[in-house]
DNA sequence: CAGGAATCTGCATGAAACTGCATTTTTATA
DNA sequence: TATAAAAATGCAGTTTCATGCAGATTCCTG
């Protein structure tokens, strides 16, 4: 087993379970323990897991729940208000979790009558506050951390939908290596939500641009339109838009 | 159970009740008080907590986040209490949304393995901040007073569940008009939850015993357990134990 | 102010982590 | 393709950490 499979492994656990404890993983996978001792310390100096005496945990464990100020939350806002403009009236709309589609649907003005799907707990509750929009719900387990639904069945059900246009919350995004992610489930729900929208729009902080994680969701030809908070003219994103992606 | 995760443990039951006691933590989870006091103490270092004789309380004051409040909650809190009795390791648990329930997903004990099925979205949060509980959300339209799912497709995925326990958060109850409610939706919804579950308990404040509403969920005998915040033997509840209803 | 409960202190123990080193595997390059 | 360099891995010995326990002490409550 490779040493990047392995860690993709323990951040798909500690993903879905919150939690790992070394002396599992190392009978689950047939190493040492001082080998995933150093896996966990390299994904926590990557910042990707929080590294605890007996095994890793998800960050949001040391985010608290309490003081949840999202990270750049001004350039946020300015993504969500671009977006915005590429819904109209009746519209399927799917979208998967994050902060950012979490900033979108607190936005969306209170006239528009639209579909949204989603297998975000947190987003679905957004967009319940919206009169005029429908709300649907993909059921499945739930991952603990991202609170959103994932599995075989939510991803059945959302090949099941047609929708006219797809957000993407983006966690890397590279010209080579496409749309990226590290987290097996969400990847495969995202991949689900790739296929079956008509359009698929990309929301990405500059930051993440031309970064790349472990997990492919697409490929860069997949994607219609990415948004950033940045100029549509700005040489960071001349790459992509020479690929034919409308940039917002 | 890891050291943080205790402490995430705690940190959120003091958000929730705004105080927790060192012996019925300690019980909770299975370490000796000289350890929750260890925590305590940290969590108190760091600010996050007021540590006090005895146990440890919020320091909300200083932060400005108040719970909200809940009609009833002391009933409410007392009818979990006697529910969590109800639930043993490996179980497959429905149930509804409500105040009721959510006191309940409150506070089941940490180290309690189940896996807890609902439609409600404000349960599901619930459920999820327990380390051991697997949940399942049943996914379909959101009708958004309720945040809960209901449609066809949610009622069709609730009888293929055969769970081993249902909750139902109850509107009223009443001897001859059995299970009422008055919501047309979430009545199809509990439908299907008690004709599917091996075992139906009714969680119901005394306030609420003998009153009826305009849409029938199911017959008295339908129920198996009736929870309230009355003594089993109280004379208001006479009649539905001798239907054969089991009164906690 | 008395009695019981909660706390603190120091210590013992087992588990986990770190350190340095030897061995194996991978990668790069001549 | 051969071979050196670099990286990854496992192991043994030592150190640190988490936790429970016993006994002394302090804190509440009636």
């Amino acid at each position: 087993m490779l040493k990047k499979e392995r860690q993709a492994y323990i951040l798909h656990q500690v993903n879905l379970h919150n939690k790992v404890l070394s002396s599992h993983l190392s009978e689950q996978m047939g190493v040492s323990e001082d080998t995933i001792r150093r896996d966990l310390a390299e994904l926590a100096r990557e910042g990707k897991i929080l590294k605890v005496h007996g095994g890793g945990l998800s960050n949001s464990f040391h985010q608290g729940v309490i003081a949840q100020d999202v990270y750049a939350i001004e350039e946020k806002r300015m993504i969500a208000q671009k977006a915005v403009g590429l819904i109209h009236d009746g519209m399927f709309v799917l979208t998967t979790g994050g902060t950012t589609i979490l900033q979108l649907a607190r936005i969306l003005p209170p006239e528009l009558r639209a579909t949204f799907i989603t297998v975000s707990l947190p987003a679905a509750f957004e967009y319940a506050n919206h009169p005029n929009i429908e709300v649907i719900v993909i059921g499945d387990k739930l991952a603990k951390n991202s609170k959103i639904t994932v599995g075989g069945e939510a991803i059945a059900k959302i090949r099941d939908i047609r929708a006219d246009l797809c957000f993407l919350g983006v966690n890397a995004i590279d010209v080579q290596a496409g749309l990226t992610d590290n987290d097996w489930e969400v990847v495969q729900v995202k991949k689900a939500m790739v296929s079956t929208a008509k359009k698929v729009a990309a929301l990405c902080i500059s930051e993440k641009v031309n970064t790349a994680e472990h997990l492919k969701v697409c490929n860069i030809e997949d994607i219609d339109i990415l948004i950033t908070e940045l100029q549509p003219k700005s040489k960071k994103l001349q790459p992509y838009s020479s690929k034919g992606i409308k940039i917002l």
